[in-house]
DNA sequence: TCTTTCCCTCAGGAATCCCTCAGCTGGGAA
DNA sequence: TTCCCAGCTGAGGGATTCCTGAGGGAAAGA
């Protein structure tokens, strides 16, 4: 599992974001490696030959854009910016200098798992991305959704809790393991998770039975039909 | 049975609180530590090596969100946070994502385990929560109750009490007992704990026999079949 | 700039859950 | 047998939880 796990090198600066990522990417599966600043950048990446950097566009030193140009002429390495908001300019010229995508903070985490399983898979260092429910098919990468053969159109949030219940399907999920984990800190009512688990409903189940399941008092649950097992 | 039991942490000022956390987590088998703030921290977690941190928000000198930072910064720990009500947008806006779950007080024991569980279960520090006695299957992680084949629908109350019931099967459990882990209540209403044992007896005998037994004067055990004591 | 889309909030209504009450049942002792 | 009391259980009201349509503000796209 961890020899063929895609290897991810985080260069950024702010020591709680840098853990912060670093965790979420060892709990996603990936080897990973991290550095607050661009000091040995060549010799790290010679060792640890990742096949996707995570570059901090503001770093101390040599800017990100330096490193993502090192890593253009010298490597095969993907590479995904940090940028802040209001840095328009930094996202230019980071393609320019070969960014594959940008994120821009602040960010959840479960955006930059996405962002990055969509640029190793690009590139062809990760098998698909491709979670089934069902009759029901999320593609992650893609960020398509399919059911019975159908195409649903849906937004970035809903597929942010889409692929979530899809992953952990089969478990009941609380409001606040939801608001948590696709949305962060930022949001607290459980409301908004009513109402985007409504409108996801709406559209799945245009052409076929529920899979989002409510489990009153606990949470949600995505599984295939309500618990209707072989009766004898 | 101890060694791969896992280790929590609890920092809660709140000595009633604390105290009634602890002993719960003692009672599901858990390796439990416990501070009142977060004074010499950094040597507990560095000796105890936690696999699951739950921390008050609201903490006398440093806040739960600094415990936070720092185990995410040195370890690989989950946090689940404690937070009142009122308090869940001030004190947790703008924090950095990352963190597992969080628990709006007031809150009952059972739900302090099962959200404990769930979060072990993520990182993959513990085995799966699924209960069997007899031909009943409480499978706490999907929120599911099935016997001889067949889901039976319960309400979160019920399954709380039924997951308490099964976690202790064969040992007699006073209704007070009951009380202050199921429903948080110091003393109570007895009626309350035999009117959803009534309730469940004609849920799950729907379907085989008694599992549910009274021992007058004493209190309820969950257990395959009468213990025929004294019988002649 | 203008339009479209999306994100989140709000609030009313529906569903159903929780707990209480009161009458009933049955075991055990005198 | 009779009495007493712990336990059982159906009914119902208040409270909670959940659903969902509408709308404002912000961001994205043209």
């Amino acid at each position: 599992m961890d020899s063929d796990a895609a290897r991810v090198l985080v260069v950024e600066d702010d020591q709680v974001l840098r853990t912060c990522i670093e965790e979420g990417l060892v709990d996603a599966g990936y080897q990973v490696r991290s550095a607050s600043d661009g000091s040995g950048f060549a010799a790290v990446v010679e060792n640890f030959r990742p096949d996707v950097a995570v570059l901090d566009v503001m770093l101390p030193g040599s800017s990100g854009l330096t490193l993502a140009r090192h890593l253009r002429d010298h490597t095969q390495t993907s590479v995904l910016f940090l940028t802040a908001r209001d840095a328009v300019a930094d996202r230019l010229a980071g393609f320019d200098a070969g960014a594959d995508d940008y994120i821009v903070k602040p960010f959840v985490m479960a955006e930059l798992l996405a962002r990055t399983r969509a640029v190793l898979r690009r590139s062809g260092k990760l098998r698909s991305g491709r979670l089934q429910v069902a009759d029901l098919l999320v593609d992650e990468d893609a960020g398509e959704v399919i059911r019975a053969g159908r195409p649903i159109a849906v937004t970035a949030t809903e597929l942010r809790l889409l692929t979530y219940l899809a992953r952990n399907r089969g478990r009941v999920l609380s409001k606040t393991q939801i608001l948590t984990q696709v949305w962060g800190y930022e949001a607290y009512d459980p409301n908004l998770v009513e109402a985007y688990v409504s409108g996801l409903r709406r559209k799945l189940e245009a052409n076929g039975e529920r899979l989002i399941h409510t489990v009153r008092g606990v949470g949600y649950r995505m599984s295939e039909s309500t618990p209707r097992m072989r009766a004898s």
